[in-house]
DNA sequence: GTCTATATATAGATAGAC
DNA sequence: GTCTATCTATATATAGAC
């Protein structure tokens, strides 16, 4: 039996939480009695609520982040021309790694960041743009390779359009499972879904005006 | 100078600040003082927060949803075959209706609907999909009729895919019209957000598997 | 670092006078 | 229908003993 120090026992408790309730709805009383610590250690680890939330994004991206961006330059340095498919299969590895690095993990960073984005008025997008912005812009940049007949604004339009298509589904992920196993006798896993979305939101980026 | 009843006031009142800053943030009394009535008012009008939730969202679901029935009926009824694009278009007339029906109704209701399908756990889903699925059904049928290549498991993924989309976006809009305008200095309206994202979302859902 | 106890603020909801 | 006043629950955060 391994010992799990408190600042993770907070961090498990809390993202698990926060995918499923948001982050409004997770109070701090919540967290620590889940964690099985005691309430006045978030703001001794933490300081704050909003810290928190901030801590437990930056524990997935820190490993997203670097994976994304060495896949990214991996065609960069190795194609002359990038096609389309190529740029959103690198996000797969990325993705799917997380599911090793934490239990359900790619569920839970893509949950969390869809949370992100819709509930705090503008706090994490800020704070995502500021610390991981590198590789926001790596990946717009090889976009822009792929698609040259688009303009840089029907890029941004077109990424965040994927955005949330891909947060909403992985959001949503284990309702639509349960629900196409139900009504289709379908075994989707998050690999499947995945692999269910590239294509779709492929052929959004790359469509005609 | 028209009278406005107090019931009124409160919906008005709370339907923006809802789509402002989600159901979460936004108190009773915050929502009382911004319509200048009594906070007791609220619970004596509409039993509680809940479904004062619902009475907002009914207000432009009750516009919305005969709208685009009716909609779908005409293409359904005068046409042997029906494209793809045609299908999402049926959606934009009943989208902009709500702008005369409410000033910038048609951005409050996708926020609306956008955050009520990310923040509550399932409530408004149920609400919706119990008080207007037979539109959706229709819905569903007429994309089925666009899409004879495709599954009906297929089917459902993308629509599941499209309604991640739209919902994500919207909740989003104001950020992103914003962000639009700084970096780019495009004025898009909603009306313009919901005439790119329609592209989008039918070459998506059209791509072959 | 971890605990108890508590300060302080705010939430939704309601009782009862008018 | 509308008001004041208040109940009750819960929130974040912190002070200070251990």
């Amino acid at each position: 039996m391994q010992k799990i120090d408190t600042k993770t026992k907070i961090l498990n408790a809390a993202e698990q939480l926060f995918a499923e309730r948001g982050f409004a709805d997770t109070s701090l009383r919540l967290i620590t009695s889940q964690a099985e610590v005691n309430l006045a250690s978030v703001n001794y680890h933490f300081g704050s609520k909003k810290e928190l939330i901030q801590a437990v994004l930056a524990r997935y991206l820190d490993v997203f982040s670097p994976a994304l961006e060495l896949s990214l330059q991996n065609i960069i340095d190795n194609k002359d021309r990038i096609s389309q498919i190529e740029v959103f299969n690198c996000l797969v590895e990325p993705l799917l790694s997380l599911d090793a690095f934490r239990h359900q993990g790619t569920t839970m960073f893509l949950s969390l960041l869809g949370r992100g984005y819709v509930e705090s008025q503008g706090h994490l997008r800020w704070y995502i743009m500021t610390n991981y912005g590198n590789v926001v812009a790596t990946f717009n940049h090889v976009v822009r390779e792929a698609n040259p007949h688009l303009s840089k604004e029907e890029i941004f339009w077109r990424l965040h359009f994927t955005l949330g298509t891909v947060v909403f589904t992985m959001a949503s992920s284990k309702a639509l499972i349960e629900i196409a196993k139900a009504d289709f006798n379908a075994d989707v896993n998050i690999e499947g879904l995945i692999h269910r979305v590239i294509p779709f939101i492929a052929a959004g980026v790359s469509s005609p005006a």
